[in-house]
DNA sequence: AAGACGAAAGTGGTTGA
DNA sequence: TCAACAACTTTCGTCTT
């Protein structure tokens, strides 16, 4: 639960175009009037410093994407917003005492009854509270997918590794939000669809490290099982961004394998091997990127896309057009 | 003028004592 | 919990096209 006051990265402000005039003049932070609209987000920031001047309004529910027939369906089921304040606060626990109001032991018969009307009363809260979580934590979900362009299935299963960790307790102390974005990255995980941690971060509230730290407790509690993450994964993603060719593509997978083959690939983030790989095969093939580009599109720095290409380039022995080293 | 390059210092996360 | 460490980022000066 962050929230309030915490910063944007320089990165993110450049990639932030969009100039926001409204209301609200100056930075409060540093009280610079360059302020900028993150249209993700939906959020003002300072240009300056990157201070979020306002945070992103509440979902303004599902207005902002259409959804298949099925989907709203599905939504539909939710029911009524439920306020976070309507908890169990207002219910009551009967008393594990067999004893009645005026104090006298209850006994035979009408002992049974009450206990049976004990268990009934918990259980019948549990499931409820349970479910209300898991209506909240479906919103969430639909939000979250939405904005990453989830296809159906990772939902699906984002949404059972949740119930799963709901289930086990390990809800309890922790924001939905941050919950569901690491169940929302497991399942992306676990069923190879390539989004990063951070992208996932980037549009939930609670920051990255929280989602980090539950998406270990969900691997190590929930047994959620977890594919190692693959670089040639990510390819066909930043491809698309470069508007690539299905030729360069194929080379690009086959210089990351043959990294892999080699054990290059340990420990290294995975999307910079990716927009190596690709940076490669552009030149190879003859559509050219600069590596500037191929950075932003695989969301690192040129540094890395370096970095990486000049180590793939000496240890795979790959021979580049009227170039040296 | 834009792209590529590499050095150097800084950041956030992991690991092992 | 602290320090060492590896990978990655930021920034910047220089070289190349």
């Amino acid at each position: 639960m962050s929230g309030e006051g915490y910063m944007y990265r320089k990165r993110d402000i450049r990639e932030l175009l969009e100039i926001y005039e409204g209301e609200i003049l100056t930075c409060p932070s540093c009280g610079s009037d360059k302020l900028i609209r993150d249209p993700a987000r939906g959020e003002i920031i300072c240009a300056e410093c990157g201070y979020v001047v306002r945070e992103r309004e509440i979902d303004r529910g599902p207005e902002w994407r259409a959804f298949t027939p099925e989907e709203r369906e599905r939504r539909s089921r939710v029911g009524a917003p439920i306020s976070p304040l309507m908890g169990d606060t207002l219910t009551t626990d009967i008393d594990w005492r067999s004893k009645d109001a005026s104090g006298r032991q209850i006994d035979g018969a009408r002992r049974l009854d009450i206990m049976r009307l004990r268990k009934w009363h918990t259980r019948t809260r549990v499931q409820s509270s349970i479910e209300r979580n898991l209506s909240q934590a479906r919103i969430e979900l639909e939000r979250l997918a939405a904005q990453l362009d989830l296809p159906k299935h990772v939902k699906e299963q984002a949404l059972e590794i949740y119930r799963r960790a709901l289930e086990s307790g390990l809800v309890r102390g922790r924001s939905i939000e941050s919950v569901m974005a690491a169940a929302v990255y497991a399942a992306c995980r676990n069923l190879r669809v390539p989004r990063t941690l951070d992208e996932i971060a980037k549009f939930t509230r609670a920051g990255r490290k929280d989602v980090a730290r539950c998406y270990r407790l969900l691997v190590r509690e929930a047994r959620v099982k977890v594919p190692l993450p693959d670089a040639s994964d990510f390819v066909p993603r930043i491809a698309g961004a470069l508007k690539l060719r299905g030729e360069t593509v194929k080379l690009a997978k086959e210089i990351l394998k043959r990294a892999r083959q080699m054990g290059l690939t340990a420990g290294k983030d995975p999307a910079g091997l990716a927009a190596a790989a690709i940076y490669i095969a552009a030149i190879k093939t003859g559509d050219i990127r600069t590596q500037k580009d191929v950075a932003r599109a695989a969301q690192v720095t040129e540094v890395t896309v370096r970095n990486r290409y000049k180590e793939l380039v000496k240890k795979l022995n790959i021979e580049l057009p009227l170039n040296k080293r």
